[in-house]
DNA sequence: ATGTCC
């Protein structure tokens, strides 16, 4: 692979072979991840190759290896010109994302009572592998309504108030969906999970802002220094993990109907506007309406604990999904082009003005959610214009060592100790899962946030500091 | 990410 410089924050996998555009990757020196150790880089390169790419098959600071696609990557297929829809492109966790809250509080109030406060959200929040929810659906037609309306419904049945939904991505709700193509397993799994963290990376965590960049656009966020905030980051669980399963079998079935050919399996695709690529779109949305009805209904636990411990609110900064794929208008060669954007671990970031903006984020830009990992910070970032990757930007720190290196190299008991004895609150569901969760197991977020900036994919806001972590 | 295999 020939990787050329092209600036301090951006580099090119030059065309070769069935590459049908460059790979672009978003890096500083430092986080460009080593081309022969790292499979990554590969994976940018091999979807470079899938009929209908445009543009570049983009990479964020934050990447690493993934199903098929790497996460941290972008890729954006012409539509009318045979361009591919690919789960892979997407990822199990369909519609992962992040969720802020900022409370009516500041951190020293949380200080004098955060033993209560924590104690609370831990039994207030399912998580962990399996059961458990929130709101337990008593069967498929209830599942339905929630896999067509998402938030929006959640908050329709009296679990939020309206005004959150101003602060949701799309409204709360990806049009398009078709719950009756959602299959009996996906549905078995998705009816007693609505309202639970899972596993892995998911977390929900009690943060303060520690620093503004940007007064007058934290403010329109609703931020300020020493302000409590509380993050969720979680997706669709089971039901999502079902539908994607599902539809990577119907594709590799598929795919030689429309003699398509692939450098590696796990990049199954086919035409977006073929039967299986509609399909899977429909589905993925009554997934990302399950993620988003997910978040809403967490939203709701917490409010409930925040209000009997301090008798404050929790007010929506923003809700954003970083794993999907969106129909959207873009310019390639100085026409708007009708695309199929996949997003797999990076984020939306829509600049100020953008159209779909609700009125009071129009000048301030889209509030572009950073989680760090447990004990580092988090960031929140707003769009920029003139964003080269489709108006996306990085959507975590990036792994850097596996799951299974960072269980063997620390111990989930002395990792709590460590956080607790730097002042932040722990309340986990393993500690396996605690230990592969390990900071030193993630990249350096002030670094791939730094890089993120400095590609021209965001701009910094303000950063937050954890205080305590519900840990799925 | 995930009842870590159909």
């Amino acid at each position: 692979m020939e990787i050329t410089r092209e600036g301090p924050y951006r580099y090119r996998i030059e065309r070769r072979g069935a590459m049908r555009v460059p790979g672009v990757v978003f890096a500083s020196a430092d986080l460009l991840p080593g081309a022969e150790a790292d499979r990554s880089l590969r994976q940018v390169a091999d979807v470079a190759t899938l009929p209908g790419i445009v543009r570049a098959s983009f990479a964020m600071p934050d990447v690493h290896w993934g199903y098929g696609f790497a996460i941290g990557g972008v890729a954006a297929t012409d539509t009318a010109a045979g361009g591919v829809v690919s789960p892979g492109g997407v990822g199990f966790d369909i519609s992962c994302g992040v969720r802020l809250l900022a409370a009516g509080l500041d951190r020293d109030a949380f200080a004098a009572r955060a033993g209560t406060l924590m104690d609370r959200l831990g039994a207030a929040i399912p998580r962990g592998l399996g059961r458990g929810a929130v709101w337990h659906l008593p069967g498929r037609a209830e599942l339905e309504r929630v896999l067509a309306g998402g938030a929006a419904y959640a908050v329709e049945r009296g679990h939020g108030v309206p005004r959150d939904l101003a602060r949701c991505e799309d409204l709360g709700v990806m049009s398009g969906a078709d719950p009756g193509l959602v299959g009996a397993r996906a549905e078995e799994r998705g009816l007693g999970q609505l309202g639970s963290l899972g596993s892995g990376n998911h977390f929900a965590e009690v943060q303060a802002v520690e620093r503004v960049y940007d007064p007058a656009t934290a403010e329109a966020f609703g931020l300020r220094p020493g302000r409590v905030c509380f993050m969720i980051h979680c997706g669709s669980r089971g039901l999502g993990h079902q539908i994607c399963t599902d539809h990577v079998h119907a594709m590799q079935t598929a795919m030689p109907r429309y003699g398509i050919d692939v450098p590696d399996r796990q990049l199954a695709c086919v035409p977006a506007e073929s039967p299986e690529g509609r399909d899977y779109l429909a589905s993925m949305a009554a997934a990302a309406n399950y993620g988003r009805a997910n978040r809403q209904l967490l939203t709701e636990a917490a409010r409930r604990a925040f209000a009997a411990v301090h008798g404050c609110d929790l007010d929506l900064v923003y809700d954003v999904s970083h794993n999907l794929a969106k129909i959207e208008t873009h310019p390639v060669d100085g026409e708007p082009r009708r695309l199929c954007v996949h997003r797999k671990g990076a984020t939306l970031a829509l600049p100020p003005g953008h159209p779909v903006l609700p009125p009071d984020l129009r000048a301030a830009g889209q509030p572009v959610l950073i989680p760090g990992t447990m004990g580092t910070a988090s960031y929140v970032l707003t769009g920029v214009p003139g964003n080269p990757a489709f108006d996306s930007a990085c959507h975590g720190a990036g792994r850097r060592q596996s799951r299974h290196q960072a269980a063997r190299s620390v111990h989930g008991r002395d990792l709590r100790e460590r956080l607790q004895a730097a002042g932040i609150a722990v309340r986990g569901a393993s500690w396996r899962g605690l230990a592969e969760e390990a900071p030193a197991a993630y990249k350096d977020i002030d670094a791939v946030v730094d890089a993120a900036e400095g590609a021209g994919l965001c701009r910094k806001v303000a950063r937050l500091v954890p205080l305590g972590v519900v840990k799925g």
